[in-house]
This record gives C-alpha cells, structure tokens and sequence, in this order.
DNA sequence: TTAAAACCTAGTAAATCTATAGGTTAATAG
DNA sequence: CTATTAACCTATAGATTTACTAGGTTTTAA
C-alpha cells in the first residue's frame, strides 16, 4: 500500500508542475487545492526539496518550485524518496536490498522468483511514466 | 510491502504442493524446514484452510493439505486472502475498492491513472502465475 | 489412554503512519 | 524599520498494523 505522504507527495509535485509559469507555489495553496493537512504537506514539501525534486524560497512571495523539467522527473524517483523501495520484499530491492532472515538461498525461494516478476513490472510502469505524464493526462 | 505473514503463507503452500503425495503435512515440519515460527505459522495455515486453500485433518498423522491443484491457484487470489488489495490505493483496487477522502473526483486525479496501470502491471503477473510455477521452478 | 496435531482466544511489544503543536528564520512590502 | 508572510525545524502523540507469544481445547490415531 501505498503511504499517504506518496500519495500526497505525487500530487503535491503535479499540482506544482501544472502552474506552468516558474513562480514559487505556497505550502497552503496546495493544502486547501489538494485536501491535505497543511502542516503534514510541509513536511512532504521539505522532503521533497532536501532530495532535490523541489527548490524553495522563503517569505512572502516564497514557496515551491520544480528544480528539472516534468519529463524528466520519473515516477520511480518520486517513489523511491518518499515510500521507499518499489519490490515488495527487501531481498529483490535494487535500491534497498536486504537479505531474509528466513531463507538460506535466494536462489531457490519461491517467493523470490515471483517477486522479481512483480519488481520488474512494476519498475516498467513506474519507469515509463514521468511527471509530466501524470500532471498532463491525455 | 509484503508482509511476512503473506510471505510465509505461500512458502508454506509451495512446500506442502511439493510434496506430491497427498499425505498431510503437519505445520511443525513447515515451520522447522521454512525457518517460520510454529504459532505464527499455524494462525496462517487456519487462514488458508479457512478460505479454502487448504484442507485439515486433525490428531496424529494429521495435518494440512492441498484441495486444488497446485496449477489451479493463482497468485492472485492466495495474496488478497493473505494481503489483501494488490492495488496500492484502495481506490483502483478491483476487490477492496474505497474512495479516498481528499479526492473529490478519481477520473481528474494524478495518482489514479499510474496506480490503475501498476495494478494492471502486478495483476498480469500474479494472475499468471499459479502455485505450480512457483514450487516447481524451471 | 496417551500422544500428537489442529484449533481457538487473547494479548503484547515494537514499529510505522498520520498527523499536531509550537515555535524559529528568512524574505518582502510598506 | 516594522509587520507580515511563508518556509523551516523539533518534538510528540494517538492510532493502527505487524509479528508474534501464551496458554489453552478439541479431535484423532496408535
């Protein structure tokens, strides 16, 4: 599943993309667009610039804005700072891999396997589409 | 994320299908040649009888075993009785569909589109495979 | 009659999620 | 220079979920 602060980070980052002109949009804008509690979409928003997506300026005037262009900001990236690793389990993670307690040899789980499957599809779907994809829907 | 109860249910699954002969297998053995802890993994053995993967015969010599075919069982249908949605918001899920409370209309949200398509993804994936493929590896 | 194994109920420690509270700092307008 | 605005920061807390554990009861076979 995915968590809240995803959910609220992805459409946070669409909503800014969408104001096409590069002008800073506030915290409160987006809170009172988007339905989310204003003080936990700061910390989404800080998130999101500390890990580069956004940039920001202070005071009145201030806000949020994009750093890269839309298209080249893929969903995968987005996931992968805000949820975390995109597998379902950390032994087929690229990014956070970690080993089961339980299995003597990844090799032969059957877990495992199936697993990979899902991770790639997944990373396909997630790799495809870019930010511009999803704040300009055809 | 999968949980580990979803994890260790369809371990156990693949054990008890590789063991063609139609003898029950107790949970103990399960437990100690899976790495699982015996109580936690009796709780998942009842849930899976109790959706109606699984038969029971209690007493000595009892245990669990297969009621359909290994190659009968989807992947989907063994994960929504364990994990529940596949989806990753409830919102595009097929089988546990909930609205979300900050979207007032689905068709215009950003997040909606991409997870429709992981779903689909993941769906394709765990639909095609069924409990043959995965404990019997090629 | 004894042992084995499924079955059942309850609880619990730890982690994670979803925020909220209450401020500080920096930038701008007047 | 002052007031206002908006990002920034730290701490905390309630709710939920996860991953078990404890301690039994019931059924079956030898």
């Amino acid at each position: 599943m995915l968590s809240k602060k995803t959910k609220y980070g992805i459409k946070a980052l669409a909503y800014i993309a969408r104001k096409s002109d590069r002008k800073p949009v506030q915290a409160s804008e987006i809170s009172e667009s988007e339905n989310i509690s204003q003080k936990f979409l700061e910390s989404i928003l800080l998130e999101l610039r500390k890990s580069g997506f956004l940039g920001s300026k202070k005071g009145k005037g201030g806000g949020y804005y994009l750093i890269k262009e839309p298209v080249d900001i893929r969903m995968t990236a987005v996931i992968r700072v805000l949820e975390g690793p995109i597998a379902m389990v950390p032994c087929v993670s690229l990014n956070y891999y970690e080993k089961c307690d339980d299995c003597p040899d990844e090799n032969t789980c059957s877990v495992h396997k199936l697993m990979i499957q899902v991770r790639d599809a997944s990373l396909h779907v997630l790799g495809e589409n870019t930010l511009k994809d999803i704040a300009f829907p055809q």
